[in-house]
DNA sequence: CAAGTCGTATCTGAATTTAAGATAACTGGA
DNA sequence: TCCAGTTATCTTAAATTCAGATACGACTTG
């Protein structure tokens, strides 16, 4: 039984990180090559098994073509 | 000696929170109380021997009072 | 149905990171 | 100098993260 982060917003987070690596057509092997990482790296933190760097998602916004500042917006709206 | 992040980025992001948080008067052990963790927690942020993750990220901007999404974007246009 | 492929999830043991709490070090004022 | 406030650093246990392997599930094709 492996532990998870829990919280609405986090949920929210990875939620839209999988949203936009499918919307963008990347598998995630194909993410993780271009991030320089294993695919367990990207599936670990699309399943909340590790927390998401704010550098990283910067990086992650970049390869799958999404605007971070908007996406932080959002986030920081949502409750919690 | 302890390894710190060194990304131009992550300099640049420390920076910024050390100098929002002097900015809002508030010395670690307030902003870590209020956080709910100690002041070695806030030093270990603030020195870069630990990474920010995008939540708390957003909570510190609350605490701080600047807005991460302004904060995102200045830092996704700074190199690296 | 069997076998192969593709994508994702999960496991393992080792390495790394993080944490709490204590303490040291620095700073400025009385 | 002494003290109080602030920040930095240390220790060691606990938790997280990692690489890599492997399992799983859905599809496809013969």
């Amino acid at each position: 039984m492996v532990k998870t982060l829990g919280t609405p917003r986090h949920q929210s987070l990875i939620a839209m990180l999988v949203e936009k690596r499918e919307a963008s057509g990347l598998t995630q092997t194909q993410l993780a090559t271009r991030l320089g990482e294993y695919q367990s790296f990207v599936a670990r933190l699309e399943s909340g098994q590790r927390r998401v760097d704010v550098i990283e998602f910067i990086d992650l916004a970049n390869i799958l073509g999404f605007d971070p500042a908007a996406a932080i917006k959002r986030l920081s709206a949502e409750p919690n």
